[in-house]
DNA sequence: CGGAACTTTGACGACTCTCAAGCTTCGTGG
DNA sequence: CCACGAAGCTTGAGAGTCGTCAAAGTTCCG
């Protein structure tokens, strides 16, 4: 269920799109339930997304319904960029989401076509393109606890928390972006609360306070 | 060791890099021995590679040694483009290879800053990023039997073969690309014979006829 | 021609998955 | 605000896929 929360012409205030486009043509405001559908695999891929405040994952999926997540997109992040091609996985709400659209022609349109620099599309692209080859390793070659241990650390490092990480997805999320069980990724988070590597902050089992960062990054290979 | 066998001034006939550059300020070539390096993670990126003939694999190490490779590039591809920053894999010929190479800045000061298209930058990177996402699928939630299919397929496919797969991979290359081990990569391949979807060809165990491309698709998932 | 590299195959083991149960948390509606 | 049901999480026991270790045969290359 997509909900408009903003008039078509409010301008941005920060952050890549308006970087990337130059500051005009942009941008629709839009929220998202928790759990719908942003764009799905396979569809023409008419907008780009940047996210103000929420979370997303995109996957692929295998005919008997086994998934794979290539990637989870918090504030700040673009996703959604097909250069003029369809949607290559799916897109989804993780939690209740608002996001920042304009048009892939538009985000063309305003492109000056300069060579390097990350606010550009050949950066933004070459940014993803180096997280998949960074998860590929991961996926082929890390144990289950290196798999859990490097997923903390990033999310550490993305959020960038001062002390609690608040993590919007599920174990299963978890499972499916490193390529176990969520039994398996609740498995490993209780061995590293078990050897005060974390520890679980409130009654929920989402917010996690990182105790040792060193040992977290010796675990992660 | 690295043999330069042709001046620095011919020009290429035909293909991507030819294409991209404009077909100019291109192309020396360079020879390349079974195993040898042509760059290293970390290295600063100097040159763009093309493939004339051979093999090439790319591929991360953890520090205890584990390897994923990336992916395989065959003659006509494209590989080491890195947006002015440094190469994050390490690239070995796998046969004897020749490349063409030209350099990073020629190859951005050669492209029109345009937009769409298989033949820009921006097509060259998305096809490298496609690439990746289909392989995390696989990575980490395909099972050996299926990656091995995959992976036939995928060769099958790019080496535009009448009749016989000749691979220039080992099977350890093809256990680090698919995140199995060598034994569990023979005794999948094993399997599609005695099941009639292959058959070795020859004394040696690196050329392969696909004998039932319809079943061998059934078995990638 | 000889040795190194590669491949296959077997036996065994372990890491991760599957299946299951029970508990906790969350969200909705009364 | 509380209650209830659904969803999420943990933990255990057992199984299975794939990895490890080992040995032998084959191919390749100098």
């Amino acid at each position: 269920m997509l909900v408009r929360i903003n008039s078509a012409h409010r301008r941005p205030v920060d952050g890549h799109l308006a970087a990337v486009a130059g500051d005009r043509a942009c941008c629709s405001e839009f929220r998202y339930r928790r759990g719908s559908e942003i764009f799905g695999e396979g569809e023409d891929a008419e907008f780009v997304y940047q996210i103000t405040s929420g979370a997303v994952r995109t996957y692929k999926l295998l005919p008997d319904g086994r998934r794979q997540i290539n990637s989870f997109h918090l504030p700040g992040d673009m996703f959604g960029f097909e250069n003029n091609e369809a949607h290559r996985f799916t897109a989804e709400a993780i939690t209740e989401t608002d996001v920042r659209i304009m048009t892939q022609s538009n985000l063309l349109g305003a492109m000056p076509g300069q060579a390097a620099g990350p606010k550009n599309l050949i950066g933004f692209v070459t940014q993803n393109l180096q997280h998949a080859e960074n998860h590929m390793l991961l996926l082929g070659r890390k144990t289950s606890l290196e798999k859990v241990a490097a997923f903390l650390r990033e999310m550490d490092e993305r959020l960038a928390q001062p002390d609690v990480l608040n993590l919007p997805m599920t174990r299963r999320d978890i499972a499916d972006y490193l390529g176990l069980t969520l039994e398996t990724v609740s498995r490993s988070l209780s061995t590293l609360r078990d050897e005060h590597i974390l520890r679980f902050d409130g009654p929920t089992q989402r917010r996690v306070e990182i105790l040792d960062r060193d040992r977290l990054s010796q675990l992660d290979a």
